[in-house]
DNA sequence: CTAACTATCAACAAAACGTTGATAATAAGA
DNA sequence: TCTTATTATCAACGTTTTGTTGATAGTTAG
């Protein structure tokens, strides 16, 4: 017996005195009815209701009872019906994880366009470039780059991530424009120092380690700088377009070797689970799954380079 | 499912921050403890727990659902242990429903005995010669003297009735003391008016409608009453020994033709149901029923002549 | 890097559910 | 007064649901 069920039907038989009534307003059986309040009876070991065959009235401790599970019953549709306003309408504060650099170039458009239409969900932006425990920390929703390790998570594709290996024109011109991978190795490599040595694309593998004695050797933890040193003509870089595509468009900064551009990896939003989203996280996935396309606009200009 | 219990099982892993934790303090197996959480998150159409194998996370929907749903729960709780209270103390309010004659004569001290051993059963006595209709008019209990008619209703025996044909000493010298049923025919009949001309007791058939040239017809609704008159020596009255015990007792009023006294009839407790009986019904019902035993006060010095 | 623990799935016997038809009691209408 | 309609409840039965057991995948601790 689901005892909501068996407060419902009492409190129904208690309003409007009558069994069949009841059974009538809660289109349920008469009989149905009958066994759900006497079965509530038992487990409360009190009789709740006097009957006639004709007429039904309620005991004393019935009296008291119809009071407080009407409060109850109200409490608990109130309760569920708040679940499902949330669950219909999207609102509530939507927490998110993004790496720092993806997210200072090119979130801010798209979280501001997201709640313009959702005006009822907040959102706290993390920006971290370690890998968050999404469950654990709290987070709705991660964004994350690369290929991610198999987990009871899932991911939804945002976009595509280029990867270019590029430098200054000065650069080139002064020292060479490596034709192969085995010319990179003479080349001064601005490092960005998360990659690690020894995994990481085919052309980073040729570079590592590499400096150019009339250079300064250089790692660092931030694209964006490596870019702009690149751009100074200090080496050579391999960034994503959606750092340094301002750089290519202005030809500060040209492309080398297309032919070994890795293979273009995915921004992924992950989450926690596939059912039961809350559909303010749906909500965002959606509007951030169709908001770049699978060319984004940081690529568009570019595609012929590619 | 019950939802109750769902809900329960959610609110202990919420606490808990665990599945297993709740399975255990709940006493069922962590596997049930899932399927109840999943199948309510499936019934709200809401995620209630982010889970790792590990941990478990509310989900904003959970958090705000553990809050109400703890207060439900604990209302659910109080109001199932005052119907507990009620049932195991008896206490509340008591509606009896008795005739007029033989409470006058002989409640008051059952009454007041049963309150000091119950001091928390209110008591609404409502004195009637009517037969009440106990569910409609809201009685736990009726008092009933004679044969009852069978209904959905249940009866307890509580003593013994006896009804005697008598008449003053005095009354008996002057007209004689009849000793067969035709010989009532030339007396005078002191006729309790409820008892009708073709139903009642055998000598009653035999009185009905006889008048003593000599002395004034009376017919009374108040048993007291008539027998007052008739240790006045106004005539034989037919009367339960309740009423007319003190004067028998005291002489004043003779006993005749014991050999047709009727058969005795009884007094009963009624009330509605047998099972999930009301403790201050169930009390009161197993007090009386013992209180003035298979042979009441009122016949024990009388004994011998009935 | 095993070992222990976690949540959940799958399968199955047992229990409960909700339906249907029948019954006793009562009220209303002829 | 007798019939008819309505009421609550019971009994039986096929179906669904329940709670159990064993198995599996992910995760933490030593």
């Amino acid at each position: 017996m689901d005892r909501i069920d068996a407060m419902r039907a009492f409190v129904a038989v208690a309003k409007l005195g009558s069994f069949s009534a009841a059974a009538d307003k809660l289109d349920k059986s008469p009989q149905l009815i009958s066994k759900y309040v006497s079965q509530l009876e038992t487990h409360l070991t009190t009789r709740l209701l006097n009957r006639t065959t004709r007429k039904v009235h309620l005991t004393e401790a019935g009296e008291r009872y119809v009071i407080r599970a009407e409060q109850v019953l109200n409490d608990i549709d109130e309760m569920e019906s708040q679940l499902g306003d949330m669950q219909a309408n999207a609102k509530g504060l939507l927490r998110i994880s993004a790496p720092v650099a993806f997210a200072t170039l090119h979130l801010a458009p798209l979280i501001h366009a997201f709640q313009q239409q959702y005006p009822d969900v907040d959102i706290d932006l993390q920006l971290n470039d370690r890998k968050v425990d999404i469950v654990e920390e709290g987070f709705d929703i991660a964004l994350r780059i690369g290929n991610l390790k198999n987990s009871s998570l899932i991911a939804r594709r945002l976009t595509t991530i280029r990867m270019v290996l590029c430098a200054a024109p000065a650069y080139l011109a002064e020292f060479g424009t490596p034709d192969s991978l085995e010319a990179l190795k003479s080349h001064n490599y601005l490092r960005y120092s998360y990659l690690d040595a020894d995994n990481g694309p085919l052309p980073h593998q040729y570079l590592v380690g590499t400096t150019h004695d009339q250079l300064g050797k250089l790692s660092c933890n931030h694209g964006g700088l490596l870019s702009q040193v690149a751009v100074l003509g200090q080496g050579i870089v391999l960034q994503p377009t959606f750092i340094c595509y301002k750089a290519l468009q202005a030809g500060t900064l040209s492309v080398i070797l297309p032919e070994y551009t890795p293979e273009p990896i995915h921004l992924y939003a992950v989450y926690a689970h596939r059912q039961l989203l809350a559909s303010k996280v749906r909500a965002f996935i959606d509007f951030a799954s169709q908001y770049f396309g699978e060319t984004p606009y940081w690529d568009s200009v570019l595609s012929e380079q590619l």
